[in-house]
DNA sequence: TCCTCTTACACTTTTGAACAGC
DNA sequence: AGCTGTTCAAAAGTGTAAGAGG
């Protein structure tokens, strides 16, 4: 089956897969997709403005926990017959630790020293997209942790520090060879603090109103205050006076209330509110206020054309899957153990935002900068409030962080495009998980230190990971009051003030460059035939520095002699291991030779796939592990019409390593 | 003593298996 | 036999509060 659309696919096959770096132009127009029109929005914007102007925080457990609010973003400009993977990452902001003290956030310290960064691969990864257009994209899934020993492939992260989840759309037939059309997004709103516990009441009131999960702590709920004290003391007093504790007794429950703590009272102000101006949308051109938290009905027309897509997905990933163990694809489980079969179907949920219309003076994006205005739908603006300290470009100083020697797949690194060298080209050495200290030929941030959204670049001549002490104490990378699109190196970025009339969906961190995208078989996907210094030329910055490394199953790689990753120019990076769950286990690619000497340590048991249940293709039924017999069709078929099964999603660590 | 983190808890939502009916 | 809709228990996802630990 054709790697491209059948339009495109004599192009693509007049020459050997291996030549193809980069792919060749699309022969006709139709097949043309503009690199910049790859569009993102946000699609709860408004709920993340709103967590924003008061300061997000996420909680962040061993078990994992997950974001909230949810990154839910909507994918337009993408070529319908393409097939893409989508995945999350969350960097971060700054090299600063913070505390929450007299109700904001202050910068105490610096960071704690980078933590191998891992990234979450949406469950419907790969397909077309006509799949990812069709739908509302949630990240729900992914799961934030505070343990450095995870297994669970969970996202790991420092407490109290800050981050910015970014979102990358890769052409899946780019893992497989050097080629155009990777986009990588971050909304400046998403940032958010890591916290074990919640530290700004605001956040948790927030919190509550919105999540769904969260229900039974509202004023109505029965795991508000109110009740949990009425529980309290009905246990206290229940072998004395059970009467009076009646949790029918509606008189009880308003002496109780009336009895309320003053936080009590707060939250039913706060609950009272008016609700939260009406974040500055239109004017940024955060795209548009919709906000899809409903959960629609997929059109019959649209399941026909997922059964479409996903039958050519199922086709086109026969064709690039790689051997995986057998029991590796036969037992794909998500991190919670289950069994992963089926597509993620969006299933947003109905947030009830309460009024909430305090003004958070001390918050810190500035929520003061945010004009009051209805909620939430309205469209709004940021608006740059002089009162308001702005980060001066000079207050950003940004240590610099490992990044050459520190093998992400996802350039962990936040910086912006280098203009000199890859740092996939860079990586000499395979460090993994210990920090390189190396700050050698670290790409220069893209974007000017003004721009709302800069993330710490790194910086050669500053010391690693040195206590931050920025002049700006509160969130140093402040949106600046003027938000222009900025480019540079032929890349463009937005920030907050772009005209109204400029659709801004997101920030696209990269695209419209040769990717950094290093996923390579030995032999037949050589490292792009580009020269070097073309590379360095053109090559952005390390936003994505994608390894995908092939099962040990194909034999000919060491698992136990597993030398230095090393992806200079002439390297030979194993190719991308993706199967279907439908698929047999499959077996080694004849092309497929391995050069032992580019195979990054892993261990073979780490390496997996993703997959999903693909009502479309070639059935190879399930087995029921415990009788043996294949599960039926209709039970999956079902379940993937329900969207009952949801894959938990998978994550890869920065090895290119997926984690299930 | 303060700060941060962990854990148990009660609640809500989601998931998926079982079942009945067509 | 296959499909649809309902029910229900288990699992998972919430914030809270108490307590542990540095």
């Amino acid at each position: 089956m054709p790697l491209y659309p059948s339009s495109c696919d004599m192009a693509a096959r007049a020459m050997p897969s291996h030549l193809l770096a980069p792919p060749p132009a699309p022969s006709k127009p139709t097949c043309k997709v503009q690199q910049d029109s790859v569009k993102m929005e946000l699609e709860n914007g408004s709920l993340w403005k709103q967590f924003c102007s008061v300061g997000t925080e996420m909680i962040i457990t061993k078990k994992g926990r997950r974001m909230f609010p949810q990154l839910r973003v909507k994918l337009s400009g993408l070529n319908p017959g393409l097939r893409y993977i989508l995945l999350l990452d969350v960097v971060p902001v700054d090299t600063s630790r913070y505390r929450f003290q007299g109700d904001t956030w202050q910068v105490v310290g610096g960071a704690e020293a980078r933590l191998p960064d891992r990234v979450f691969i949406h469950p419907d990864s790969p397909a077309t997209g006509a799949h990812w257009q069709s739908r509302s994209i949630s990240f729900h899934r992914a799961k934030l942790t505070n343990n450095t020993l995870d297994t669970q492939g969970y996202i790991i992260l420092h407490s109290l520090h800050r981050y910015q989840p970014r979102v990358h759309v890769i052409e899946a037939r780019d893992v497989l060879r050097w080629g155009g059309g990777q986009h990588s997004f971050i909304f400046p709103e998403t940032q958010f603090l890591t916290v074990t516990a919640y530290q700004n009441n605001k956040i948790t009131e927030l919190k509550i109103q919105s999540n769904p999960f969260a229900k039974g702590f509202r004023e109505d709920g029965m795991n508000s205050k109110r009740q949990r004290d009425v529980r309290q003391k009905r246990k206290l007093n229940e072998p004395l006076d059970i009467v009076s504790c009646d949790p029918c007794d509606s008189t009880e429950l308003l002496s109780q209330s009336s009895s309320s703590s003053p936080s009590d009272l707060q939250s039913l102000a706060l609950a009272s509110l008016p609700s939260l101006p009406p974040l500055p949308e239109s004017v940024c051109g955060y795209g548009s206020n919709e906000t899809h938290f409903q959960e629609s009905p997929v059109p019959e027309q649209q399941q026909a054309l997922d059964l479409v897509g996903q039958t050519f997905i199922a086709s086109q990933m026969a064709d690039i899957t790689a051997n995986i163990p057998a029991d590796i694809t036969n037992g794909l489980q998500d991190a919670s153990g289950n069994k992963v079969t089926d597509g993620m179907m969006d299933r947003s949920i109905t947030m009830s935002l309460s009024p909430y219309n305090e003004t958070y003076p001390a918050t810190p994006l500035g929520s003061s900068s945010f004009a009051p205005a209805p909620h939430p739908q309205s469209s709004s603006s940021y608006r740059s409030d002089p009162s308001i300290p702005q980060p001066s470009p000079t207050s950003i100083n940004y240590p610099s962080m490992v990044t050459s020697d520190y093998p992400s797949i996802l350039s962990s690194s936040p910086t912006l495009p280098s203009s000199t060298t890859s740092p996939l080209l860079q990586q000499t050495s395979f460090t993994y998980p210990t920090l390189s200290l190396s700050t050698s030929s670290f790409p220069k941030p893209l974007l000017s230190s003004t721009s709302f959204h800069s993330i710490p670049p790194s910086d050669p001549q500053q010391g690693l990971l040195s206590p931050h002490t920025p002049t700006n104490t509160y969130f140093p990378s402040l949106p600046p009051p003027c938000c222009q699109p900025i480019q540079q190196n032929g890349v463009t970025t937005h920030s907050m003030l772009t005209p109204p009339n400029q659709a801004l969906q997101a920030v696209p961190i990269s695209n419209q460059t040769p990717p950094p995208l290093s996923v390579f078989n030995p032999t037949a996907y050589p490292y792009p035939n580009l020269p070097l210094s073309n590379v360095n030329q053109t090559t952005p910055p390390s936003l994505f520095n994608l390894s995908i490394y092939q099962p040990s199953s194909c034999s000919a790689i060491p698992s136990a002699s597993v030398p230095s990753f090393q992806p200079s120019a002439s390297s030979h990076i194993p190719p991308f291991s993706l199967t279907n769950h439908s698929l047999p286990p499959t077996t080694c690619p004849q092309n497929q030779t391995t050069t032992p000497s580019s195979y990054p340590p892993i261990a073979p048991t780490e390496i997996g796939s993703f997959s999903q249940f693909n009502p479309g293709a070639p059935y190879l039924p399930e087995m029921d592990p415990r009788s043996s017999f294949p599960i039926p069709l209709r039970h999956m078929y079902r379940q993937h019409q329900h969207g009952h099964t949801h894959p938990q999603g998978s994550y890869m660590d920065m090895s290119g390593r997926a984690v299930f």
